[in-house]
DNA sequence: TTATTCTTGACAGGTTAGGTAGAGATTCCT
DNA sequence: AGGAATCTCTACCTAACCTGTCAAGAATAA
């Protein structure tokens, strides 16, 4: 009942960007440095993130990756939701999925009364995820004195 | 972030002592018959639940499982919690863990923000597997008209 | 004593998580 | 135009874990 490593990931990396460069584009690399995450793995992560529509890039020096909202509009359960695919507890509820397959009814259609309980489950922590939101992260990182990292191209200009 | 089968058949399980057999002693064929587990599986999961004190047993003709509590008294929580180990959605968050271990620190002890996200997610969980109990979902079922196994025992007698 | 039932431990096959690697495409700067 | 920086796509790999199976043994009741 853990969740995969490309949810905490993909979270940590999208506060990450929106706390350290704000709506400029972030780099793989300075990301990776920051939040201690192999480049090549973050690379994938973002391709499902980009997917989700939750991240912009664009290719070449001076390139990256991007919101593509503002920070107060993205919640960690869109992250989660991107990464880890759906955000149930077991894959035997009722109901279609995001990606229109049906899902692999257990053994027991109607017998199963334990399948209410994972699937309202699954629904109060979605909600609780939808609740935060990467500012609502920048927030408490100032609070507690985060240290931000000035861009790069910054340097130049002080 | 998929509950193992192990919680899945273990609730299932201890549904279906409650509901058929009440507080007899009822047996690995027949509540894996009606569940459709593998018996063999379900033995393995009963040791767990046996162990965290869920469980009682008794050997020998007309022995079985039985639960070791009333109904009302066992939690969907206890039996995730036997099943799973522990109920966090990571494990790199703070505070020690039920066995006593240190939990595996992630490598941002200080700097990671989203340890409070997973942690506060794992406890309203929580909260709501607590919430319900077995007999909880004994009532459900016979709302929903769930039929009843008559114990072979009482067959006798009629 | 015999049939029934739980107990214990070994083990195996398939799937998934968690990466690594390499070649290619795009963009910017000079 | 050329080269460097950066993302993109596809393939591959390894270890762990899930989901069981199997066999032998120990306790109990009739």
């Amino acid at each position: 009942m853990k969740l995969s490593t490309k949810s905490r990931y993909g979270v940590r990396a999208m506060f990450d960007m929106a706390y350290h460069a704000g709506n400029l584009p972030a780099q793989i690399k300075d990301i990776s440095r920051r939040q201690n995450i192999s480049p090549r793995y973050l690379e994938q992560i973002f391709q499902d993130l980009k997917k989700a529509g939750l991240l912009k890039s664009r290719r070449g020096p001076q390139g990256g990756y991007s919101l593509s909202r503002p920070a107060d509009q993205i919640t960690v359960k869109e992250i989660v939701l991107a990464a880890e695919g759906e955000l149930m507890l077991v894959n035997c509820v009722k109901g279609l999925r995001k990606d229109g397959e049906a899902p692999p009814s257990c053994d027991f259609d109607n017998q199963c009364l334990t399948q209410y309980v994972w699937a309202e489950g699954s629904r109060i922590l979605g909600q609780y995820f939808d609740s935060i939101s990467l500012k609502d992260l920048c927030d408490q990182g100032q609070e507690l004195g985060l240290e931000k990292e000035l861009d790069h191209r910054f340097m130049y200009f002080i």
